[in-house]
DNA sequence: CTCTTATGATAGTATTACTATCTTTTTAGA
DNA sequence: TCTAAAAAGATAGTAATACTATCATAAGAG
Protein backbone atom coordinates (compact mmCIF):
# COMPACT_ATOMS: atom_id res chain seq x y z
CA UNK A 1 0.00 0.00 0.00
CA UNK A 2 1.67 3.64 -1.11
CA UNK A 3 0.32 6.80 0.77
CA UNK A 4 0.85 9.77 -2.04
CA UNK A 5 -0.81 12.30 0.66
CA UNK A 6 -1.42 12.50 4.37
CA UNK A 7 -4.38 13.46 5.02
CA UNK A 8 -3.54 14.91 8.91
CA UNK A 9 -6.03 15.15 10.95
CA UNK A 10 -7.31 16.12 15.07
CA UNK A 11 -5.62 12.92 17.00
CA UNK A 12 -8.67 13.81 19.35
CA UNK A 13 -11.01 12.31 16.80
CA UNK A 14 -9.92 9.08 17.24
CA UNK A 15 -8.47 6.76 20.06
CA UNK A 16 -6.42 4.73 17.68
CA UNK A 17 -5.39 6.22 14.29
CA UNK A 18 -7.61 4.26 11.65
CA UNK A 19 -5.28 5.05 8.32
CA UNK A 20 -2.09 3.22 10.44
CA UNK A 21 -3.34 -0.12 11.05
CA UNK A 22 -5.23 -2.71 8.43
CA UNK A 23 -8.14 -2.83 10.58
CA UNK A 24 -8.99 1.01 10.71
CA UNK A 25 -8.48 1.09 7.19
CA UNK A 26 -11.03 -0.98 6.63
CA UNK A 27 -13.47 0.65 9.47
CA UNK A 28 -13.09 4.22 7.00
CA UNK A 29 -13.55 2.25 4.15
CA UNK A 30 -16.40 0.68 5.34
CA UNK A 31 -17.91 2.89 7.09
CA UNK A 32 -18.27 5.15 4.61
CA UNK A 33 -19.89 2.78 2.27
CA UNK A 34 -22.46 1.92 5.19
CA UNK A 35 -23.58 5.35 6.75
CA UNK A 36 -23.88 6.39 2.45
CA UNK A 37 -26.37 2.92 2.75
CA UNK A 38 -28.32 3.07 5.86
CA UNK A 39 -27.72 6.76 6.10
CA UNK A 40 -26.09 8.24 9.40
CA UNK A 41 -29.05 7.58 11.73
CA UNK A 42 -29.38 3.42 11.30
CA UNK A 43 -26.00 3.30 10.97
CA UNK A 44 -24.44 1.45 14.34
CA UNK A 45 -20.77 0.12 15.11
CA UNK A 46 -22.33 -3.57 15.47
CA UNK A 47 -23.66 -3.16 11.63
CA UNK A 48 -20.38 -2.12 10.64
CA UNK A 49 -18.52 -4.78 13.00
CA UNK A 50 -20.55 -7.17 10.70
CA UNK A 51 -19.33 -6.00 7.61
CA UNK A 52 -16.02 -6.18 7.98
CA UNK A 53 -15.93 -9.28 9.93
CA UNK A 54 -14.33 -7.91 13.36
CA UNK A 55 -16.48 -7.08 16.49
CA UNK A 56 -18.38 -3.99 18.12
CA UNK A 57 -15.50 -3.63 20.90
CA UNK A 58 -12.47 -3.70 18.13
CA UNK A 59 -14.72 -0.59 16.47
CA UNK A 60 -14.87 1.40 19.61
CA UNK A 61 -10.96 0.93 20.24
CA UNK A 62 -10.96 3.25 17.08
CA UNK A 63 -13.60 5.61 17.85
CA UNK A 64 -15.42 6.78 21.02
CA UNK A 65 -18.73 6.98 19.32
CA UNK A 66 -20.24 7.08 15.78
CA UNK A 67 -20.54 11.04 15.91
CA UNK A 68 -16.81 10.92 16.18
CA UNK A 69 -16.42 8.98 13.37
CA UNK A 70 -18.51 11.35 11.49
CA UNK A 71 -16.50 14.04 12.05
CA UNK A 72 -13.31 12.39 11.40
CA UNK A 73 -14.79 11.12 7.81
CA UNK A 74 -15.62 14.58 7.26
CA UNK A 75 -12.86 16.50 8.10
CA UNK A 76 -11.25 13.94 5.93
CA UNK A 77 -13.32 14.94 2.99
CA UNK A 78 -12.35 18.85 3.92
CA UNK A 79 -8.63 17.94 4.19
CA UNK A 80 -8.35 15.85 1.22
CA UNK A 81 -10.40 19.15 -0.94
CA UNK A 82 -7.97 21.70 0.80
CA UNK A 83 -4.82 19.24 -1.07
CA UNK A 84 -6.59 19.43 -4.28
CA UNK A 85 -7.15 23.23 -4.12
CA UNK A 86 -3.37 23.31 -3.21
CA UNK A 87 -2.09 21.44 -6.00
CA UNK A 88 -4.90 22.72 -8.69
CA UNK A 89 -3.95 25.72 -8.08
CA UNK A 90 -0.20 25.92 -6.85
CA UNK A 91 0.69 27.87 -10.20
CA UNK A 92 -2.25 30.09 -10.87
CA UNK A 93 -0.96 34.01 -10.88
CA UNK A 94 -4.83 35.50 -11.14
CA UNK A 95 -7.23 35.36 -7.85
CA UNK A 96 -9.68 35.13 -10.26
CA UNK A 97 -8.91 31.84 -11.86
CA UNK A 98 -7.94 30.42 -8.54
CA UNK A 99 -11.41 31.36 -7.41
CA UNK A 100 -12.53 28.95 -10.87
CA UNK A 101 -10.92 26.11 -9.74
CA UNK A 102 -12.20 26.40 -5.94
CA UNK A 103 -15.54 26.29 -7.15
CA UNK A 104 -14.77 23.87 -9.52
CA UNK A 105 -12.88 21.40 -6.78
CA UNK A 106 -16.09 22.06 -4.77
CA UNK A 107 -18.37 20.06 -6.98
CA UNK A 108 -15.90 17.81 -8.84
CA UNK A 109 -13.87 16.57 -6.03
CA UNK A 110 -14.89 13.29 -6.72
CA UNK A 111 -13.72 13.18 -9.93
CA UNK A 112 -9.97 12.99 -8.70
CA UNK A 113 -8.20 10.41 -8.41
CA UNK A 114 -6.25 9.74 -5.18
CA UNK A 115 -3.93 6.96 -4.36
CA UNK A 116 -5.69 6.42 -1.06
CA UNK A 117 -7.38 3.00 -1.67
CA UNK A 118 -9.92 3.24 1.39
CA UNK A 119 -11.63 5.78 0.51
CA UNK A 120 -14.00 5.97 -2.14
CA UNK A 121 -14.26 9.65 -2.66
CA UNK A 122 -17.12 9.41 -4.72
CA UNK A 123 -19.17 7.92 -2.01
CA UNK A 124 -17.46 10.12 0.82
CA UNK A 125 -18.50 13.47 -1.21
CA UNK A 126 -22.19 11.89 -0.76
CA UNK A 127 -21.77 11.04 2.44
CA UNK A 128 -20.57 14.95 3.11
CA UNK A 129 -23.79 16.22 1.10
CA UNK A 130 -26.33 14.34 3.16
CA UNK A 131 -24.93 14.19 6.34
CA UNK A 132 -21.85 16.68 7.04
CA UNK A 133 -23.79 19.33 8.73
CA UNK A 134 -24.64 16.86 11.65
CA UNK A 135 -20.86 16.91 12.55
CA UNK A 136 -21.76 20.24 14.08
CA UNK A 137 -25.36 20.60 14.46
CA UNK A 138 -24.85 19.33 18.07
CA UNK A 139 -24.99 20.39 21.53
CA UNK A 140 -21.51 19.61 21.60
CA UNK A 141 -20.44 21.95 19.10
CA UNK A 142 -18.72 24.43 21.73
CA UNK A 143 -16.97 21.98 23.34
CA UNK A 144 -16.03 19.64 20.23
CA UNK A 145 -14.57 23.16 18.51
CA UNK A 146 -12.35 24.42 21.47
CA UNK A 147 -11.32 21.12 20.92
CA UNK A 148 -10.44 21.99 17.39
CA UNK A 149 -12.40 19.26 15.72
CA UNK A 150 -13.74 21.86 13.01
CA UNK A 151 -10.51 22.74 11.80
CA UNK A 152 -10.39 21.73 9.03
CA UNK A 153 -13.26 22.75 7.51
CA UNK A 154 -12.46 26.29 8.85
CA UNK A 155 -8.73 26.08 7.30
CA UNK A 156 -10.48 25.41 4.27
CA UNK A 157 -13.63 28.02 4.69
CA UNK A 158 -10.21 30.54 5.70
CA UNK A 159 -8.12 29.77 2.57
CA UNK A 160 -11.34 30.34 0.22
CA UNK A 161 -11.63 33.56 1.94
CA UNK A 162 -8.21 34.66 1.82
CA UNK A 163 -8.93 34.10 -2.49
CA UNK A 164 -11.85 35.95 -1.95
CA UNK A 165 -10.30 38.84 -0.79
CA UNK A 166 -7.53 39.00 -3.25
CA UNK A 167 -10.37 39.03 -5.89
CA UNK A 168 -12.19 41.97 -4.16
CA UNK A 169 -10.53 43.06 -1.12
CA UNK A 170 -13.71 45.35 -0.61
CA UNK A 171 -16.62 43.32 -0.49
CA UNK A 172 -17.33 42.64 3.29
CA UNK A 173 -18.14 39.43 4.07
CA UNK A 174 -15.24 37.32 2.47
CA UNK A 175 -15.49 34.23 5.43
CA UNK A 176 -19.58 34.27 4.99
CA UNK A 177 -18.94 34.05 1.05
CA UNK A 178 -16.55 31.24 1.66
CA UNK A 179 -18.55 28.99 3.96
CA UNK A 180 -21.95 30.04 1.79
CA UNK A 181 -20.06 28.39 -1.08
CA UNK A 182 -19.58 25.36 0.82
CA UNK A 183 -22.73 25.21 2.00
CA UNK A 184 -24.48 25.88 -1.26
CA UNK A 185 -22.05 23.57 -3.43
CA UNK A 186 -23.35 20.79 -1.37
CA UNK A 187 -27.11 22.02 -0.76
CA UNK A 188 -28.02 22.66 -3.87
CA UNK A 189 -26.36 19.56 -5.47
CA UNK A 190 -28.94 17.45 -2.76
CA UNK A 191 -31.63 19.92 -3.39
CA UNK A 192 -31.31 19.37 -7.32
CA UNK A 193 -31.94 15.13 -6.61
CA UNK A 194 -34.21 15.52 -3.60
CA UNK A 195 -36.06 19.25 -3.40
CA UNK A 196 -35.80 20.21 -7.01
CA UNK A 197 -38.03 23.06 -5.67
CA UNK A 198 -35.88 24.65 -3.86
CA UNK A 199 -33.61 25.27 -6.74
CA UNK A 200 -33.25 26.03 -10.33
CA UNK A 201 -30.22 24.02 -11.25
CA UNK A 202 -30.52 20.08 -12.69
CA UNK A 203 -28.26 17.35 -12.26
CA UNK A 204 -28.30 14.75 -14.75
CA UNK A 205 -25.97 11.60 -15.17
CA UNK A 206 -23.66 13.09 -12.43
CA UNK A 207 -23.28 16.13 -14.49
CA UNK A 208 -23.05 18.86 -11.48
CA UNK A 209 -21.67 21.49 -14.48
CA UNK A 210 -24.85 23.84 -13.78
CA UNK A 211 -24.04 23.86 -9.62
CA UNK A 212 -20.63 25.29 -10.91
CA UNK A 213 -22.17 27.70 -13.13
CA UNK A 214 -24.77 28.56 -10.77
CA UNK A 215 -21.82 29.35 -8.36
CA UNK A 216 -19.36 31.08 -10.81
CA UNK A 217 -22.14 33.33 -11.15
CA UNK A 218 -23.12 33.73 -7.62
CA UNK A 219 -19.20 34.82 -7.18
CA UNK A 220 -19.02 37.06 -9.98
CA UNK A 221 -21.93 39.52 -9.40
CA UNK A 222 -20.93 39.47 -5.24
CA UNK A 223 -17.62 40.41 -6.39
CA UNK A 224 -17.86 42.59 -9.56
CA UNK B 1 -57.68 29.84 24.71
CA UNK B 2 -57.72 31.92 21.81
CA UNK B 3 -56.45 31.58 18.36
CA UNK B 4 -56.02 34.31 16.22
CA UNK B 5 -54.31 32.67 13.33
CA UNK B 6 -54.77 28.94 12.57
CA UNK B 7 -51.05 27.05 11.27
CA UNK B 8 -52.26 24.46 8.83
CA UNK B 9 -50.27 21.39 8.34
CA UNK B 10 -50.36 18.23 6.64
CA UNK B 11 -51.97 15.48 8.30
CA UNK B 12 -49.60 13.43 7.80
CA UNK B 13 -47.31 14.58 9.99
CA UNK B 14 -49.62 13.37 13.11
CA UNK B 15 -51.87 10.37 14.24
CA UNK B 16 -53.99 12.79 15.96
CA UNK B 17 -54.27 16.92 15.66
CA UNK B 18 -51.86 17.85 18.61
CA UNK B 19 -53.38 21.72 18.36
CA UNK B 20 -56.81 20.47 19.23
CA UNK B 21 -56.07 18.93 22.55
CA UNK B 22 -54.78 19.57 25.64
CA UNK B 23 -52.61 17.03 25.66
CA UNK B 24 -51.45 17.56 22.11
CA UNK B 25 -50.43 21.33 23.01
CA UNK B 26 -48.44 20.23 25.76
CA UNK B 27 -46.32 18.15 23.35
CA UNK B 28 -45.65 20.58 20.92
CA UNK B 29 -44.98 23.08 23.66
CA UNK B 30 -42.62 21.16 25.52
CA UNK B 31 -41.38 19.35 22.76
CA UNK B 32 -39.74 22.42 21.80
CA UNK B 33 -38.23 23.26 25.08
CA UNK B 34 -37.06 20.01 25.47
CA UNK B 35 -35.64 19.42 22.09
CA UNK B 36 -33.58 23.14 22.59
CA UNK B 37 -32.67 21.85 26.21
CA UNK B 38 -30.92 18.58 25.17
CA UNK B 39 -30.85 18.91 21.25
CA UNK B 40 -32.66 16.51 19.02
CA UNK B 41 -30.61 13.40 19.29
CA UNK B 42 -30.78 13.48 23.03
CA UNK B 43 -34.82 14.34 22.86
CA UNK B 44 -36.89 11.18 23.67
CA UNK B 45 -40.29 10.62 24.40
CA UNK B 46 -40.02 9.16 27.53
CA UNK B 47 -38.12 12.45 28.53
CA UNK B 48 -41.14 14.21 27.32
CA UNK B 49 -43.83 12.27 28.75
CA UNK B 50 -42.16 12.99 31.83
CA UNK B 51 -41.96 16.96 31.86
CA UNK B 52 -45.58 16.61 30.68
CA UNK B 53 -46.50 14.32 32.92
CA UNK B 54 -48.29 12.05 30.76
CA UNK B 55 -47.06 8.65 29.28
CA UNK B 56 -44.70 7.43 26.62
CA UNK B 57 -48.30 5.97 24.76
CA UNK B 58 -49.84 8.64 25.15
CA UNK B 59 -47.33 11.07 23.60
CA UNK B 60 -46.88 8.08 20.62
CA UNK B 61 -50.37 8.25 20.04
CA UNK B 62 -50.15 11.68 18.32
CA UNK B 63 -46.58 11.17 16.48
CA UNK B 64 -45.35 7.95 15.13
CA UNK B 65 -42.17 9.07 15.84
CA UNK B 66 -39.48 11.80 17.11
CA UNK B 67 -38.77 12.72 13.51
CA UNK B 68 -42.00 13.50 12.39
CA UNK B 69 -42.64 15.75 15.20
CA UNK B 70 -39.65 17.23 14.36
CA UNK B 71 -40.99 17.31 10.87
CA UNK B 72 -44.03 19.07 12.54
CA UNK B 73 -42.41 21.77 14.44
CA UNK B 74 -40.01 22.71 11.46
CA UNK B 75 -43.54 22.89 9.60
CA UNK B 76 -45.39 25.17 11.93
CA UNK B 77 -42.28 27.02 12.11
CA UNK B 78 -42.23 28.00 7.92
CA UNK B 79 -45.85 28.40 8.15
CA UNK B 80 -45.70 30.40 11.28
CA UNK B 81 -43.51 32.85 9.18
CA UNK B 82 -45.39 32.51 6.00
CA UNK B 83 -48.05 34.02 7.54
CA UNK B 84 -45.70 36.53 9.13
CA UNK B 85 -44.60 38.00 5.79
CA UNK B 86 -47.87 37.62 4.43
CA UNK B 87 -49.45 40.39 6.72
CA UNK B 88 -46.29 42.50 6.86
CA UNK B 89 -46.09 42.77 3.02
CA UNK B 90 -49.86 43.52 2.17
CA UNK B 91 -49.94 46.58 1.21
CA UNK B 92 -46.45 47.32 -0.07
CA UNK B 93 -46.11 48.24 -3.69
CA UNK B 94 -42.31 47.68 -4.13
CA UNK B 95 -41.21 44.30 -4.56
CA UNK B 96 -37.37 45.54 -2.90
CA UNK B 97 -39.20 46.28 -0.27
CA UNK B 98 -41.17 43.35 0.38
CA UNK B 99 -37.54 41.73 -0.17
CA UNK B 100 -36.47 43.72 2.39
CA UNK B 101 -39.34 43.10 4.81
CA UNK B 102 -38.61 39.14 3.95
CA UNK B 103 -35.43 39.49 5.53
CA UNK B 104 -36.47 41.03 8.34
CA UNK B 105 -38.74 38.23 9.10
CA UNK B 106 -36.17 35.92 7.84
CA UNK B 107 -34.43 37.19 10.89
CA UNK B 108 -36.40 38.57 13.05
CA UNK B 109 -39.74 36.52 13.21
CA UNK B 110 -38.79 35.40 16.70
CA UNK B 111 -39.83 39.07 17.68
CA UNK B 112 -42.85 39.25 16.58
CA UNK B 113 -45.48 38.20 19.20
CA UNK B 114 -49.16 35.81 17.84
CA UNK B 115 -51.58 34.98 20.08
CA UNK B 116 -50.33 31.28 20.86
CA UNK B 117 -49.70 30.69 23.61
CA UNK B 118 -48.25 26.65 23.56
CA UNK B 119 -45.33 27.72 21.23
CA UNK B 120 -42.18 29.63 21.62
CA UNK B 121 -41.72 31.42 18.68
CA UNK B 122 -38.05 32.72 20.13
CA UNK B 123 -37.17 28.86 21.06
CA UNK B 124 -38.63 27.26 18.12
CA UNK B 125 -36.48 29.89 15.61
CA UNK B 126 -33.41 28.69 17.63
CA UNK B 127 -34.56 24.85 17.05
CA UNK B 128 -35.13 25.68 13.68
CA UNK B 129 -31.19 26.91 12.87
CA UNK B 130 -30.01 24.10 15.00
CA UNK B 131 -32.07 21.20 14.25
CA UNK B 132 -33.69 22.26 11.40
CA UNK B 133 -31.99 20.35 8.24
CA UNK B 134 -31.99 17.56 10.00
CA UNK B 135 -36.05 16.80 9.05
CA UNK B 136 -34.79 16.46 5.08
CA UNK B 137 -31.49 14.93 5.78
CA UNK B 138 -32.52 11.17 6.13
CA UNK B 139 -32.73 8.43 3.82
CA UNK B 140 -36.52 8.83 3.76
CA UNK B 141 -36.17 12.39 2.08
CA UNK B 142 -37.93 10.96 -1.03
CA UNK B 143 -40.80 9.27 0.58
CA UNK B 144 -41.12 12.22 2.71
CA UNK B 145 -40.97 14.98 0.31
CA UNK B 146 -43.64 12.35 -2.15
CA UNK B 147 -46.10 12.34 1.32
CA UNK B 148 -45.87 16.22 0.99
CA UNK B 149 -44.39 16.36 4.59
CA UNK B 150 -42.03 19.60 2.87
CA UNK B 151 -44.76 21.14 1.29
CA UNK B 152 -44.76 24.29 4.25
CA UNK B 153 -41.05 24.66 3.36
CA UNK B 154 -41.13 24.76 -0.10
CA UNK B 155 -43.79 27.16 -0.39
CA UNK B 156 -42.15 29.74 1.75
CA UNK B 157 -39.46 29.30 -0.65
CA UNK B 158 -41.18 29.75 -3.87
CA UNK B 159 -42.97 32.47 -2.24
CA UNK B 160 -39.75 34.31 -1.96
CA UNK B 161 -38.62 33.14 -4.75
CA UNK B 162 -41.69 35.41 -6.67
CA UNK B 163 -40.47 38.07 -5.31
CA UNK B 164 -37.37 38.00 -6.53
CA UNK B 165 -38.48 37.44 -9.93
CA UNK B 166 -40.44 40.53 -9.01
CA UNK B 167 -37.16 42.50 -8.42
CA UNK B 168 -35.23 41.26 -11.19
CA UNK B 169 -37.09 38.94 -13.89
CA UNK B 170 -33.77 38.45 -15.57
CA UNK B 171 -32.23 36.79 -12.26
CA UNK B 172 -31.78 33.27 -13.64
CA UNK B 173 -31.72 31.57 -10.30
CA UNK B 174 -34.49 32.97 -8.09
CA UNK B 175 -35.88 29.82 -6.68
CA UNK B 176 -32.19 28.68 -5.40
CA UNK B 177 -31.35 32.61 -4.08
CA UNK B 178 -34.60 31.97 -2.28
CA UNK B 179 -34.11 29.02 -0.53
CA UNK B 180 -30.28 30.16 0.05
CA UNK B 181 -31.61 33.28 1.50
CA UNK B 182 -33.37 31.14 4.15
CA UNK B 183 -30.11 28.80 4.34
CA UNK B 184 -28.49 31.83 5.46
CA UNK B 185 -30.71 33.46 7.34
CA UNK B 186 -29.73 30.27 10.34
CA UNK B 187 -26.58 29.10 9.10
CA UNK B 188 -25.04 32.32 9.80
CA UNK B 189 -26.63 33.19 13.26
CA UNK B 190 -25.53 29.54 14.25
CA UNK B 191 -21.94 30.07 12.79
CA UNK B 192 -22.17 33.68 14.56
CA UNK B 193 -22.81 31.61 18.00
CA UNK B 194 -20.84 28.57 17.67
CA UNK B 195 -18.27 28.77 14.97
CA UNK B 196 -17.29 32.40 14.27
CA UNK B 197 -14.75 31.59 11.89
CA UNK B 198 -16.79 31.05 9.37
CA UNK B 199 -18.66 34.26 9.14
CA UNK B 200 -18.17 37.83 9.08
CA UNK B 201 -21.04 39.01 11.29
CA UNK B 202 -21.37 38.93 15.19
CA UNK B 203 -24.49 38.53 17.56
CA UNK B 204 -24.64 40.07 20.15
CA UNK B 205 -27.61 40.15 23.20
CA UNK B 206 -30.13 38.68 20.65
CA UNK B 207 -28.86 41.51 18.36
CA UNK B 208 -28.79 39.98 14.07
CA UNK B 209 -29.20 43.14 11.98
CA UNK B 210 -25.38 42.39 10.82
CA UNK B 211 -27.58 39.06 9.65
CA UNK B 212 -30.05 41.28 7.84
CA UNK B 213 -27.54 43.81 6.48
CA UNK B 214 -25.26 40.74 5.40
CA UNK B 215 -28.69 39.64 3.28
CA UNK B 216 -29.81 42.62 2.22
CA UNK B 217 -26.03 43.30 0.86
CA UNK B 218 -26.04 39.88 -1.11
CA UNK B 219 -29.68 40.56 -2.58
CA UNK B 220 -29.02 43.76 -3.85
CA UNK B 221 -25.73 42.84 -5.74
CA UNK B 222 -27.19 39.88 -6.86
CA UNK B 223 -30.33 41.54 -8.12
CA UNK B 224 -28.75 44.73 -9.61
C1' DC C 1 -77.03 9.41 31.40
C1' DT C 2 -74.47 6.72 28.34
C1' DC C 3 -71.41 5.79 24.86
C1' DT C 4 -67.49 7.01 22.55
C1' DT C 5 -62.99 8.82 22.65
C1' DA C 6 -58.87 10.11 25.06
C1' DT C 7 -55.69 9.16 28.43
C1' DG C 8 -53.28 6.48 31.98
C1' DA C 9 -50.96 2.48 33.75
C1' DT C 10 -48.31 -1.18 32.97
C1' DA C 11 -45.69 -4.61 30.57
C1' DG C 12 -42.87 -6.36 27.16
C1' DT C 13 -39.34 -6.63 23.11
C1' DA C 14 -35.60 -5.94 19.99
C1' DT C 15 -32.03 -2.85 19.33
C1' DT C 16 -28.63 0.64 20.59
C1' DA C 17 -24.70 2.37 22.76
C1' DC C 18 -21.83 1.39 25.21
C1' DT C 19 -18.12 -1.07 29.12
C1' DA C 20 -15.53 -4.89 30.94
C1' DT C 21 -12.73 -8.88 30.91
C1' DC C 22 -10.26 -12.48 29.26
C1' DT C 23 -7.99 -15.01 25.41
C1' DT C 24 -5.63 -15.33 21.18
C1' DT C 25 -3.01 -13.43 17.47
C1' DT C 26 0.21 -10.24 15.48
C1' DT C 27 4.17 -7.54 15.34
C1' DA C 28 8.30 -5.06 16.61
C1' DG C 29 12.54 -5.10 18.74
C1' DA C 30 16.50 -7.25 21.52
C1' DT D 1 14.64 -16.38 17.01
C1' DC D 2 12.56 -15.36 21.02
C1' DT D 3 9.86 -12.42 23.83
C1' DA D 4 6.84 -9.12 25.43
C1' DA D 5 3.92 -5.73 24.32
C1' DA D 6 0.20 -4.27 21.52
C1' DA D 7 -3.81 -5.33 18.76
C1' DA D 8 -7.71 -7.89 17.83
C1' DG D 9 -11.24 -11.38 18.92
C1' DA D 10 -14.75 -13.50 21.83
C1' DT D 11 -18.06 -13.03 25.00
C1' DA D 12 -20.97 -11.02 28.46
C1' DG D 13 -23.45 -7.60 30.55
C1' DT D 14 -26.16 -3.07 31.33
C1' DA D 15 -28.94 0.97 30.99
C1' DA D 16 -31.42 3.34 27.72
C1' DT D 17 -34.04 3.74 23.34
C1' DA D 18 -37.77 3.11 20.30
C1' DC D 19 -41.21 1.25 20.00
C1' DT D 20 -46.07 -2.10 20.48
C1' DA D 21 -49.84 -4.09 23.05
C1' DT D 22 -53.44 -4.42 26.36
C1' DC D 23 -56.56 -3.19 29.72
C1' DA D 24 -58.56 0.17 32.90
C1' DT D 25 -60.25 4.70 33.83
C1' DA D 26 -61.62 9.43 32.99
C1' DA D 27 -63.70 13.08 30.23
C1' DG D 28 -66.79 14.97 27.03
C1' DA D 29 -70.54 15.06 23.49
C1' DG D 30 -75.12 14.00 22.25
Amino acid sequence: MSIGIQINLNSRLYLRDPQKTNLGQKIIKNSILLIDELGFEAFTFKKLAKVIQSTEASVYRYFENKHLLLIYLVSWYWEWLSYLIDINTKNIESAEKKLDVIIEMLIEAYAENPDIDYVNESILQRLVITEGTKAYHTKEVDKDNKDGLFSNFKALSERISKVIEEVNPDFPYPHALASNLIDMANNHSYYAMHLPRLTDITVTNENYDQVKEMLSHFVAKLLK
